[in-house]
DNA sequence: TAGGCAATCCCCTAAAAACAGGATTTTTAA
DNA sequence: TTAAAAATCCTGTTTTTAGGGGATTGCCTA
């Protein structure tokens, strides 16, 4: 029985280095590529990969909705997330949306062939890599903030004062500067400016 | 002629995508792949390909340097410079180091074939996504700030306040003040939050 | 050698953020 | 369905920034 495996990234790079390392390897069927969220599930309504590469990022759709989509639409389907990044908050969401997996896009092939093994058997393949940084992060811990604290955050980013984000959030100021609080609290730092900063870091903003 | 082609990036999927884009066309000759500076540079000891495409983040020393370096031990290599990010500092410092070239990761084989074209002619080609950037970016205009501001600036996005800043600069707390003024002015924003945000958004901090 | 710029310092006021310590109501997820 | 989490609101006080004015020194260069 052969893997069928298809992969939907928006950068032609990538889809031809998986398709260089892995399609002439036996008991892999390449089913080709999409380039983004849309085609990507027009594909899957014709054809049923058995792995499916996702990237995390993709030009229509975040990859992180998409498998999530995905995942209920055609359970069946195993997906392996990724990124460029080894970064742990994209990694979390891509799991917990369904994936089964998360590598790099600096994988060997032997990484990518363990990986589809691994998946195959029902299990959940994480490059040691990933799985370093994430050990790390959770000891340091990237803040887990809310929709809410995130929007007053990019408002915050904006330039805007509490009280305007309060007029454009249609709350109080006072809810405004608890949100603040808790922001500050949550990134462990004392001013707005660590806390911009931070942000940015972690690519919240 | 054959144009010899040489590729040093840490990520193996891209070098196998190129190489599977480039490997078989017509004139071009494939030399092979360093996955990071030392490498790269060991390799060129003895061989010398006519264009360079390097990765802009490499594991052991930025491409950055890298390509200084390189133009200045071997000027006729033509260097492009390969990165997932469409950054205008990143594009100016390498095009500013000799590179003769600039694409992005998502490039497809088209657009690299005319990038090789176009700097073996002795020309600088910019895929236009990144030209579009630089125009952009050029005319939001990066602010020139000094010294003592960048350093003002850094302990700001450290979460120091003026008074801590103070001490540790060995100034009168008025002096920090000013310098704050003069980067909220010189970045244009009104707050110490918009500040960070725009320093982190040009790599400044 | 004069003008420009960087770096330093000062005063004052108003606005904003940080800190403290609450409370209530919705949502969400186990 | 029920407990936890998120979102909302409140009253205070203190600290820090922002905005408005200045001024002096020293260095570089046109």
């Amino acid at each position: 029985m052969t893997i069928k495996i298809f992969i939907v990234d928006d950068h032609y790079m990538i889809i031809e280095g998986i398709r260089s390392l892995l399609q002439h390897e036996a008991g892999l069927e390449w089913m080709g590529h999409a380039m983004n969220a849309d085609s990507c599930l027009a594909f899957l309504e014709k054809q049923r990969p058995d792995v499916l590469f996702m990237d995390v990022n993709l030009p229509d759709q975040s990859g992180i909705e998409l498998c999530l989509l995905v995942k209920k639409m055609y359970p069946k389907i195993h997906i392996i997330g990724l990124s460029s990044f080894n970064q742990y908050s994209f990694i979390q969401k891509m799991l917990h949306n369904g994936a089964s997996g998360y590598v790099l896009k600096n994988a060997t092939k032997k990484e990518l062939l363990e990986a589809i093994d691994t998946i195959m058997e029902g299990k959940t393949y994480i490059s040691k890599e990933v799985e370093a940084n994430i050990n790390i992060s959770k000891n340091i811990g990237t803040p887990l903030i809310t929709r809410r604290e995130k929007e007053v955050l990019v408002l915050i980013s904006d330039g805007l004062t509490n009280s305007e984000i309060a007029v454009k959030l249609f709350v109080s100021t006072t809810t405004v500067d608890t949100h603040r609080k808790n922001l500050l609290a949550k990134f462990d730092v004392k001013n707005t400016a660590a806390l911009i900063r931070m942000a940015a870091q972690y690519q919240i903003i």
